[in-house]
DNA sequence: GCTTTGACTCTCG
DNA sequence: TCGAGAGCCAAAG
């Protein structure tokens, strides 16, 4: 399986309402790939289907987003994540753990 | 195949 | 508290 399909069906998991990390996700694929969790979200061909706004920085910051910031916390405050410049509110209890479904 | 590129993270001043 | 620098890894050129 691909690296970014491995993201996809982790990022899947991630419940509405909240968040959880670049570096989670790499966790969660046995690896610390950071950069390339985000670099493989970002020309995501499972743009629609995956939730790939649900993603932010290890530090709370929203991060980035290909169709723009302003859409990802849009997305995000719909959901009930509040965002105060560009930063999660009550980030740890928003965050989400990733279970580790590929182990190295 | 080697080099470049990021929606990252950590450390230090 | 904040910014710069270094380290990191897979994918694309």
């Amino acid at each position: 399986m691909r690296f970014s399909e491995k993201i996809y069906k982790i990022v899947k998991k991630i419940p509405k309402g909240r968040v959880s990390t670049y570096k989670s996700v790499a966790g969660a694929l046995g690896c610390k790939a950071y950069r390339a969790v985000g670099n493989a979200l970002n020309k995501n061909p499972y743009w629609p289907k995956v939730c790939c706004h649900r993603i932010v920085c290890s530090d709370g910051k929203v991060g980035g987003f290909a169709r723009g910031v302003k859409e990802k916390v849009r997305l995000l405050e719909k959901e009930g994540v509040r965002i105060k410049k560009g930063k999660v509110l009550s980030f740890e209890k928003m965050f989400y753990k990733l279970p580790k479904l590929y182990k190295h």
